[in-house]
DNA sequence: CTGAAAGCGCTTACAG
DNA sequence: CTGAAAGCGCTTACAG
């Protein structure tokens, strides 16, 4: 038993002034009189009226919404990105649809297909790290604007935004060699991601800059979680020859891998240094606060989201890509 | 120089049906031949049509979204009871827009009035702890299904979904009493929340049970955050009589107190006994595992989806009221 | 500022 | 199954 939806027309009427007038008045236009305005707003309120956008949008084909699909909700990175994205929408009206593949790619073909079936304006993808070929053949078909995020895939050209992940690991793995570490682990994630590669490459070159080589037992991957953490330390801790540092693919693996390093009754910071990835806000909360790679997750979400902007009032408008430069952030973990 | 949108009516004509039978075969209508089906499909493919599911809706009257608004997407709490509502809804054709109000009762209002524009089919709304009489008023007289979540508005009828805050804090505070402790402090939260209030019953029941008496300076307020555990136990913790057990407003704020045990060079588990409150995924993996109640954050989330879509269905079904009952899951650090 | 018409991409509700 | 018409709530693009 809805009442009726009260539309521009009623609130025409009500105010005694022409359709065309009201539309004006809601886009907000210069060139109406104070005094029209205000007997028109005041008709709005008596009458309760919600403007709809979607029929706004319909008819002017300009978008109202875009879509942003994330790995995991649960990851503070992800979080933090999602707030970039929804501050820097917020402004413009526009509104976001979220989506979650668990780095599933069933799941990311699906959510992509709802979100043009809602005629989103564009998207923010954070790929997941096996996109299949089929789904990156339609990414290219879709006309819609797209920005990738975090993680870029290597077939595809457009707008991205992300950080320089080789840069940030070799930070990372040079701050321990300095600190007079040699057996270095790498532990998390999965090689199969571009992120992975990257940070691999990272670590990579600051052994080759020092002349030390890298040893491939002590490179673990797992899931990017505190489960993964724990489970990939596991596996160095109980070599003939085990690290005294480790390098994790990001802060969640890093806190599961002080938790691992727990379970074996090892102080972490003091038994085996470590080094995380994204200072996550928690980071300087874990125990011991650890030592990380600043990943300006809320500023990667806030710089996607312009680009998008940009890229749906100029489609033609030349690609772009921004790598921000992280930072290493020292606490007492090393 | 987007391409123009495929339709429905140039499928129709390349395949050489009317837009009728387009219209009847994308809603899945099963009185159609499976040869023109077969037919209509092809040259969907064909031609890359993406149905235009805000156009139907608008037309059909039917919504197609859905708003949930959330506290804070960093608390696991409300990931994961996103990920339940996502979940529920992902069969329905609904899709949701996302808000995050942090809180505050000025975005709260501001995400309300962004989704009613953008037509939501209804709200899935958590409260903000204060939130104003004039939100209140508003909301009343919203004529949209609204369901609300986690917390209760005393002054407002509606569907709700939530659990039974008063016997979790009673759950955890008799396990705490039945260990031997009997100064327990209570940690964290906003009085102003019905949620805070719900639980400090509890505790406040399960002291009168045993016939001992509540100490109010052991009620420490706080943020929501692992920040507010650490700043809550300090208060405590210095008292000239100190607690040697705790029950926390729920696990983010236990986090912190462990921390803020730590920074105290005590030991979470032993020099106190910690209770949580929502068993967050990550529960089992703190150090030490934490004793906490179950919430059901994903249950919460897809019964409110649930609800929501029975409202969204009948307007004047009876109202609903589940409360979940919690569960003690006892860890070592208690 | 007004007024009347057409259209965004669909569905509805017919008669055939 | 077809075909033509009307409508969801707006905006567009006029002539006045």
């Amino acid at each position: 038993m809805t009442k009726k939806r009260v539309t521009l027309l009623d609130v025409a009427k009500h105010a005694g002034v022409s359709r065309a007038t009201a539309s004006l008045i809601v886009r907000g236009s210069p060139n109406i009189t104070e005094k029209t305005r205000q007997k028109v707003l005041k008709s709005m309120r008596e009458l309760g009226y919600v403007y709809d956008r979607v029929a706004a949008n319909m008819r002017s084909q300009s978008p109202s919404t875009v879509g942003l699909i994330i790995t995991d909700v649960a990851n503070p990175f992800f979080s933090e990105l999602l707030i970039g994205v929804h501050n820097a929408l917020e402004e413009t009206g526009l509104i976001e649809f979220l989506g979650t593949t668990f780095d599933s790619d069933a799941k990311q073909e699906r959510l992509i297909s709802t979100m043009l079936e809602h005629r989103v304006g564009g998207i923010i993808l954070c790929p997941v790290s096996n996109t299949s070929p089929e789904t990156i053949e339609r990414i290219k078909n879709l006309d819609i604007p797209i920005v990738h995020a975090v993680r870029e895939l290597p077939s595809i050209d457009c707008d991205y935004v992300g950080i320089d992940y080789t840069a940030g690991t070799q930070l990372a793995t040079k701050h321990l060699i300095q600190k007079g570490h040699r057996r270095i682990s790498f532990l998390g994630g999965s090689s199969s991601s571009s992120a992975w590669k990257e940070r691999l490459e990272g670590y990579s070159k600051a052994f080759q800059h020092t002349g030390l080589e890298v040893d491939e037992s002590l490179i673990v991957e797992s899931s990017v979680t505190r489960q993964g953490g724990i489970d990939a330390v596991r596996k160095v801790l109980f070599q003939k020859n085990p690290p005294t540092a480790t390098v994790c693919f990001n802060d969640l693996v890093a806190l599961g891998v002080m938790q691992g390093l727990r379970d074996a009754n090892l102080i972490p910071g003091e038994d085996m240094a470590i080094v995380g990835f994204d200072n996550v806000h928690e980071a300087s909360l874990y125990n011991p606060p650890l030592t990380t790679v600043s990943s300006f997750a809320r500023l990667i979400g806030s710089q996607a989201a312009n680009l998008l902007q940009q890229r749906i009032s100029d489609q033609s408008r030349e690609q772009q890509r921004i790598i921000l430069q992280p930072e290493l952030v020292v606490r007492s973990s090393t």
